[in-house]
RNA sequence: GGGAAAGUAGCUCAGUAGGUAGAGCACCGCCCUUUUAAGGCGAUGGUCGACGGUUCGAAUCCGUCCUCUCUCACCA
């Protein structure tokens, strides 16, 4: 037998002996009055000059176990955090240490008693009574710390992630983490509820996908036996609520991409993206902005983090900056004065090339990526990106071959992008079926969308639309470098191929 | 897809001229009523990621594969 069997088999050999002893190690329920955190920041309110004020009832995991033959101290784990408990032959009675003589690290139990100090200071619960609320028979790692040095943490990525109520339990932050993760959200939604925007949930399983050009993962329905796409973007049915007068709209939802996995991308990952009539690029800049300054804040109490050892400072206003001033400005590059050969000489000379036949305007975004974007460390709003990046935005008033649109770089990531979005149904039912005609040899281009288009043939109002990567923005206010940490279950392989 | 590193006890890790596999913690037994990485004594525990090869003999050398990490490329 496996040896983690072994140590399984004396644990289910605890239950049965404990069983034996009358009590039950699986009751149903157990009065928690008090928690860890409280009862530490609130000591005085428990006990005054080592006088017990008021008793507390306590439960959680015991996190580690030290005994002294008639008595033990244990530290258990709650919601809120650590405490020490006291467990006292003398105090509990005869048959409950037995008992707790059984119990392993990683056992739930409920304690009530009273606060106090040990000699060495530390507040601690010492129990009146002991309650088993349940018995763990499969062994937590052990992580041991001293003076906020820890060790022996729980290190390998790998078991982290695909045991994340382990992790959770045992590394240091992990739950702060998601904590903030939901912080985050919340802030988000509570800023777009506030200007009126109405949150809705639009389809995961499509008949049709599109959005992004990107490849979707694909299902089958087995009672309308057909093939099903799971959506790579909100854009389309966000849109369509748009059209249905839903002036200001958004959704924070998982989107699927069936693509690379790495330090940036999961299969899976949450969009926000938002669509405002009568709004424009501008004004997508100035919520983007108020969304990310308000998020720090409450996350950090300040707009100034530090990312990689780099300071940002998310103070509103951002700097904007058209794409070829840009260049002008981090390069020293005239990229509209340059001819085709130059640009191409350019855009090798860094490693980059040109896919297919030269077209003027994505040299100029490749020129950007290549030369500018790791420069673009505090928060900076890249606008006027070239018209043939995307036939989804309008172009300017002042210069046709540049578009109302943005995206938001910061520590030399994007994390945002917007448009004033393009509402020509004659450019958008043309653009889209010739797009989808390339589908023979480009995958990721997406099918045509006749209702789609049917609904911006009846008239979609001038619209800004923006779309933010949470998980990016997740990472970048929580300082986690990997995707797969600001994720409770990342997308693994499985262990075992099948 | 390319490159690099890694996979040894439940956890964290040692372990090369190739010669029967080690430590700490956990677990088990004993001692211990103020410990806090508790301590002391003792014991158990391994298909060394998988499969092949070389060899009298492989955790160790070679090959293939699997998983994960980092990184580059691709991709929003």
């Amino acid at each position: 037998m496996e040896e983690i069997g072994k140590l399984i088999q004396t644990r289910i050999d605890k239950i049965k002996t404990i069983r034996d002893m009358g009590i039950n190690p699986f009751p149903y329920n157990f009065e928690v009055t008090d928690f860890s955190k409280d009862i530490i920041d609130n000591f005085e309110s428990y006990n005054k000059n080592n006088e017990e004020i008021k008793p507390v009832s306590v439960a959680g995991r015991i996190m580690a176990i030290r005994l002294m033959g008639k008595a033990a101290f244990c530290s258990i784990h709650d919601k809120k955090g650590n405490i020490q408990l006291y467990i006292a032959q003398k105090n509990i009675g005869d048959k409950s240490y037995e008992m707790f003589k059984h119990l392993d690290i990683g056992d739930i139990i409920g304690v009530k008693g009273i606060v106090k100090k040990t000699q060495v200071g530390e507040i601690t619960v010492y129990a009146d009574q002991l309650t088993l609320l349940t018995k763990n028979i499969r062994p937590l790692p052990i992580v041991k710390e001293k003076d906020g040095e820890v060790f022996d943490a729980f290190s390998d990525k790998e078991l982290r992630y695909r045991n994340r109520h382990l992790d959770l339990l045992v590394t240091h932050g992990v739950k702060e983490t998601f904590e903030k993760r939901i912080k985050i959200i919340k802030t988000v939604k509570r800023i777009l509820d506030g200007k009126d925007f109405l949150e809705v949930e639009t389809p995961v399983l499509l008949p049709i996908y599109g959005g992004a050009n990107a490849a979707p993962f694909t299902t089958h329905h087995n009672s309308l036996d057909m093939m099903l796409y799971l959506r790579i973007s909100l854009e389309p049915y966000l849109k369509r609520l748009i059209v249905g007068g839903i002036d200001r709209v958004y959704e924070i939802g998982k989107c699927f991409r069936n693509e690379g996995m790495d330090r940036t991308h999961n299969p899976e990952f949450t969009m926000l993206e938002l669509y405002m009539a009568y709004a424009d690029y501008i004004d997508m800049m100035n919520l983007t902005e108020e969304l990310f300054e308000s998020a720090c804040k409450e996350i950090h109490g300040t707009t100034e983090i530090e990312f990689d050892g780099k300071k940002i400072d998310l103070k509103r206003p951002w700097r904007r900056l058209k794409m070829v001033d840009a260049i002008k400005e981090y390069a020293q590059i005239d990229v509209e004065n340059l001819n085709e050969e130059e640009m191409r000489k350019l855009i090798k000379a860094k490693g980059g090339e040109i896919k297919g036949s030269f077209i003027r305007g994505l040299a100029i975004n490749e020129i950007f990526e290549l030369y500018v974007e790791e420069q673009m460390i505090q928060p900076t709003f890249i606008t006027h990106q070239p018209l043939e990046t995307t036939p989804l935005c309008k172009v300017d008033y002042e210069d046709e071959r540049y578009l109302q649109r943005f995206e938001l770089f910061i520590n030399g990531h994007e994390y945002a992008n917007a448009y004033s979005e393009s509402n020509d149904p004659v450019f958008q039912r043309k653009t889209l079926y010739e797009q989808s005609l390339r589908r023979d040899v480009d995958a990721e281009v997406s099918p045509m969308d006749e209702n789609f288009v049917q609904a911006i043939e009846t008239g979609m109002p001038p619209t800004g639309g923006l779309g933010i990567g949470i998980d990016r923005m997740v990472m970048l206010l929580t300082g986690e470098r990997s995707i797969r940490d600001v994720l409770l279950f990342p997308t693994m392989k499985p262990e075992k191929p099948q």
